[in-house]
DNA sequence: GGCAATTTTGACCGAACGGGCAAAGGTTAG
DNA sequence: CTAACCTTTGCCCGTTCGGTCAAAATTGCC
């Protein structure tokens, strides 16, 4: 994926001050949805006026899509670092700790994500529909050479994806949810290494080769 | 949970109306969040004009509540029959088997409850924190219990409970990026069949008692 | 058939929102 | 120092949205 900003910084300040709304804009997105969010309080949390901050981002949609375009590619990264010539069980357990750090660590790229997929993707279906599933098709290539092989048991690579993705952003997009029924007792640490160990189990037993 | 309906249907036009605007809105609010739904769009899905459909809910967070309670006793309702006294990976397997068919069911049910939590579930945490907590601990004991028997492996109830939602749930709220990775190919009925044999596969293997 | 209660409509309101504009205020390179 | 450029601001506009209201149309009951 290339990355353009719509409008390359020029100056210091642009450079700045561009960093500044994004992020505001990544928590009032990530917390409202596109919709949800106003242009005035996203110049309000970036500390600045609604007209200065059209200055650096023409309309709504241009942060929006600035955001997307810087995610999009971050949020692909643990599942390109799968490889093909490693041990399939330590590839695995390391993609689903890649990801569960990635919804520990960047909560709210992980709801600005869920929500964009929620509400049907209307701004990144292209990249939905060309890079990720190319990308998905290379590994599940590999996973399945590996399940050919013997190495890991059969089963479906698509679906075992899924449920990895389903699982570890679960912890980021329904963070109240996980809290909420875990009870105040334990703090966040606690749980992403809960979660961490239960699904290490869960998808080594399940994949690990029979006989 | 009481189910209270804002104001009693005194009429049989009222619980006609009612019941066309609450599928309208289910169709409009799953689709764009509270925010992005707007009354007239319910109004003309539901083919009433705004002030007709005002009539019968003052304001729009009264068709959202209305929506809400309506829509968690049903969502309960599979982790309710979870049973104490069945085969331990018999009941899992039920559950699971369950939860997906209610994405597959009722996917804008599943998004509306999505949208929600994604926004910090402002208007239901009471009951997440209440009623939801509440019968999860209990079906957490009756997990523990089999873990303790050795009937299934050892494992956290909770995380277990978190990754049968997160894996079922998947299917209805990132429906558009599981269609557009899997392709064309792949009807709605071949893509639930396949789930339910992979997550069967995984849960239950993950979960055979060793030794 | 007529009257009361219910339902529907059109016209309207204030607030919030996305965005435009020109003028004022800063920065910076020569 | 200053001219050219960049940044910030206040003010404004048209639209959309949630919601009101009174009057008209309809329904249900005796």
């Amino acid at each position: 994926m290339i990355i353009v900003d719509a409008v390359a910084p020029r100056t210091r300040i642009q450079a700045e001050k561009r960093e500044l709304i994004l992020e505001a804009a990544l928590d009032i997105f990530s917390r409202h949805g596109f919709r949800g969010a106003t242009i005035d309080r996203i110049a309000d949390a970036a500390g600045m006026s609604k007209p200065n901050l059209l200055y650096y981002f023409r309309r709504k949609d241009d942060i929006y899509s600035a955001l997307m375009q810087r995610l999009l590619d971050t949020w692909l990264q643990p599942l390109r670092a799968l490889d093909d010539v490693g041990d399939p069980l330590t590839e695995l357990r390391g993609y689903i700790r890649r990801k569960l750090e990635m919804s520990r660590d960047y909560p709210r790229e992980s709801r600005l994500f869920a929500n964009e997929i929620l509400e049907g993707a209307p701004r990144i279906m292209p990249m939905i529909a060309g890079e990720l599933k190319t990308l998905v098709d290379e590994k599940v290539a590999v996973i399945r050479g590996w399940m050919k092989a013997g190495r890991i048991a059969r089963t479906d690579p698509h679906h075992l994806i899924f449920s990895i993705w389903a699982t570890t952003q679960h912890y980021a997009d329904f963070d109240v949810q996980v809290r909420a029924v875990l009870g105040p007792d334990k703090g966040a640490a606690g749980r992403y290494e809960d979660a961490a160990r239960f699904l290490e189990q869960l998808f080594i037993e399940g994949l690990r080769p029979k006989g």
